[in-house]
DNA sequence: GCCTACATATAGACAGCCTACATATAGACT
DNA sequence: AGTCTATATGTAGGCTGTCTATATGTAGGC
């Protein structure tokens, strides 16, 4: 997976898959693994910070935790959150008709 | 259109609509709007030179003419370059699959 | 003369994803 | 005890490609 593919489409993903239940960040990029198939093998490095900015825009709200000696950052969406997932999907459902229409030679 | 969102798939955008025949820049960002229904609007600013630098990577060849006194830099596909639209095509569709499948919940 | 469409190009800003590094706990294996 | 892997979070700095804004010039209509 090319990393300038992801460029925009990260926000997308991290609200979606906070949609069912709240994760912390290791969790997310299992999750995100595991959705993918594999095909999808997010950094730390983009990840955590990732999350700080949506917090910072009100889109999720995070909580320390511990599970044991382990400190987790456990993140939820907020309503913000749910309905800028519900403007990521409709924005993805666009992108993909608008590439795919140059892409797609039978269109 | 989101302006991140295209990064990493300008190239597949401008090898896919030469594909057919060879363009000049003015008239690939039409046939982008054309072929999207409006939807990609491509500014000068991006086109030229992502056709510059799809040319110093060997996959598009330019060259001057002129129509009256208009001058125009025609670029056509190199073989490199339908190669790079297959390979672009590809990764196109896998990555659609993997972010899909993320944002897809029935999946 | 002025405006719009056609046509190309560059400089600099900006954003976000990446690599690399730093830190720390838990558990398995030797 | 020491090592390794998995779990878990985080930051600094680099990179690169898209954008805005600007510049230049021709052609044609009004």
């Amino acid at each position: 997976m090319n990393a300038d593919a992801l460029r925009g489409h990260m926000d997308a993903l991290l609200l979606s898959v906070l949609e069912r239940e709240p994760l912390h960040g290791y969790a997310i990029i299992e999750a995100l693994r595991a959705r993918s198939g594999g095909a999808l093998d997010v950094p730390t490095g983009t990840v955590y910070p990732a999350l700080r900015r949506l917090e910072r825009a009100g889109l999720l709200a995070g909580e320390w935790a511990s599970d044991g000696g382990r400190k987790r950052r456990t993140y939820r969406l907020t309503d913000a959150g749910r309905e800028a997932l519900a403007g990521e999907r409709s924005a993805w459902r666009s992108f993909t008709t608008a590439i795919g229409s140059v892409l797609d030679p039978l269109r």
